[in-house]
DNA sequence: TTGCATTTCAAACAGTTGTATGAAACTATC
DNA sequence: GATAGTTTCATACAACTGTTTGAAATGCAA
């Protein structure tokens, strides 16, 4: 139980490679290389490629659960056990785009790596996904106690559009970019958190008594 | 320039392999198996495996962005050079999701192929993928046309929120049943077409008479 | 048929991948 | 400082990848 500082740059160094370049085309001599350990390390400490990506899969995804499940306890303990529905959806796609997009220097390994393992899901990661599922319904009890006259199904439709929006933008931010001609700024984190949030948030609430928050973020273009 | 009998075979074994299993573990060696041709015919037709797919992403490219625009040309036609916004919207995503969604038997091959192709994007694609835009600025044509007082950059995000709803929903659509427990018929694809249009139309529509409230204020605000 | 070009085929090739091995280097305990 | 246990290392291995080869089969014009 020595110095687990193979351990730890591996970990790191596969993190970095994988959130960058993507499951695809990173191999364990990449790997070690970023790490400056040797090649057998890999096998000895995790085993396998497979159960290293799986610890740094499982590991990451207990601390951004963690994270966002915080974001959302917090907000509906303020509002006696009812949080705004914008409040909501912002504790679920928040972190994920912060992390993702912004100035590169502060972009977060770890989200960037989730986000490389909810778009490419590779065999290893498939098979703990499903826990995910259970996190997210956390979110719809949420939701629906946010919104009690909105059917189970159209918080279904709300939430997968919310994660939609936020896991394309991020995916395709360069393309917008360049679609946009640099109009769109994905560089400006909050203004895209904002959209998001207040789409998602009109889909939910359409059809209803007028919502506070939302379409605030839309009418900064509107000039 | 014999019978293509050969080529084909392989074209068609190659984009239903892609479609079903991606492109990360489809060998060469899988689809002259599926093919029932020689390994070496694959490199003596196309050259290597990169011009294969690259034919098949060119060809279903094509394809697809004419069917996408006859339907928006009509539309427009009808409408005397202006379309509503929502048909718009619906010659945008719902030819993909028609093909991608719905009972197993019904579903395109073609459709399921070129989703794989945005979402995996291997290189030889990646390299083509630039013209795509080139054809989406037509419908951000259409739009700007449809919605004259509506900024750029709202149509921009617009546009990107709708292919965020259809292609998610798609990608994700088993976790999106098993989550709802059955509760979002993702087989209705009618509904879910008119669902994706509906909350991208009202992203572009809404907030039309609004103040100027910067983003900003609205993320200071939630906490 | 003969001759020539096209197409198919089995086999081999060179490169890369993840993994295994066994010896060497280390670390800590006595 | 000798010993036992852990960790590192260079190297080899077997499996798989896309690609090439050269001979066999086929098609087709003369």
């Amino acid at each position: 139980m020595a110095s687990d500082q193979t351990r730890t740059s591996i970990l790191a160094a596969a993190e970095r490679l994988y959130a960058d370049r993507g499951f695809g085309d990173v191999t364990l001599r990449d790997i070690v290389a970023e790490a400056n350990v040797n090649l057998a390390a890999v096998n000895y400490h995790f085993g396998s490629k497979d159960e290293l990506i799986a610890e740094l899969f499982v590991t990451r995804s207990i601390a951004t659960n963690r994270e966002r499940l915080h974001e959302l306890k917090t907000a509906e303990e303020q509002g006696g056990g009812r949080a705004p529905i914008d409040v909501i959806l912002r504790a679920l796609v928040g972190p994920t785009l912060r992390g993702c997009l912004g100035p590169q220097n502060q972009r977060s390994t770890a989200a960037r790596f989730m986000i490389r393992a909810s778009i490419e899901s590779v065999p290893p990661i498939r098979r703990i996904k499903n826990r995910e599922i259970d996190h997210l319904r956390k979110f719809i009890g949420a939701m629906r106690r946010s919104l009690p006259d909105r059917s189970d199904v159209e918080i279904y439709w709300g939430l997968n559009f919310a994660l939609a929006m936020a896991h394309h933008t991020i995916r395709e931010s360069e393309r917008l970019t360049k679609l946009s001609e640099g109009k769109c700024d994905l560089d400006d984190v909050e203004d895209v958190v904002a959209r998001v949030v207040s789409v998602a948030t009109m889909a939910l609430t359409a059809g209803k008594i007028e919502a506070k928050t939302p379409a605030r973020a839309l009418a900064r273009d509107a000039r």
